[in-house]
DNA sequence: GACTAATATGAGCATATACGCATATAGTTG
DNA sequence: CAACTATATGCGTATATGCTCATATTAGTC
């Protein structure tokens, strides 16, 4: 069940790559304002403050990347999260920089 | 206890620049090669096949990050891992990429 | 069909970064 | 201290990717 071989190098690259699509704070905001559910292009750009052009081309690769899922209604177009590991993952990511600090600010404390 | 706030600018940064150190096949085949260990540099050079100067800085880059720890021995330095959340992470992407690759043959295969 | 609104995309520029080569540094041994 | 080993680093180059501006595409309204 629990496999422990090493990845091939394809899977090594296909597993850099989600990391890459995370890799981007713009990405990362799009991702967190979809926390809260479904949200259409115009809204993301609001909320995130970025320009329409560059918010719709970090939704694409999100999409591409089955992060995001797209669902079209008219003129809009909403997304929302379609890969739930990405909550686990980036509280996995935010608890490790915690305990960074945390060590960090007592080295610095004491 | 469990934040939900949404992230500052700065945060977001770290973050993504977590994700970006794990966003290189070579550092992933390093750690991967570090799952069942400390090793030297030399080591890690034969099993990952890769130059000594790059094996060298990505090390760096892990090490900056927290991500691995240095242990140095006469003329060797040991490498291993210093961040147990890494070994989530890579469970957490693998298995998502796992459940698209399954969704992506079951469309195909009927 | 003309007009408008929402989203996507092409082109060009600027920046980041991975890699290879050569060389520097640190530590060991004679 | 000279020779050697293990690791790190400076530099140049190639490539990738994020950003902006302008424009294309898609869909709804009159």
């Amino acid at each position: 069940m629990a496999k422990k071989l090493p990845l091939s190098d394809e899977a090594l690259e296909l597993v850099a790559r989600r990391f890459a699509v995370l890799a981007e704070p713009m990405r990362l905001r799009l991702i967190q304002a979809l926390f809260d559910g479904e949200k259409n292009v115009n809204t993301l750009v609001e909320e995130t403050g970025g320009t329409q052009a560059n918010v719709s081309r970090h939704l694409q690769v999100l999409t591409q990347a089955h992060v995001l899922g797209r669902r079209k209604e008219g003129l809009q177009v909403f997304y929302a999260i379609a890969d739930p590991s990405i909550y686990r993952l980036c509280e996995l990511v935010c608890g490790s920089l915690e305990k960074q600090f945390t060590k960090h600010a007592e080295v610095l404390g004491g």
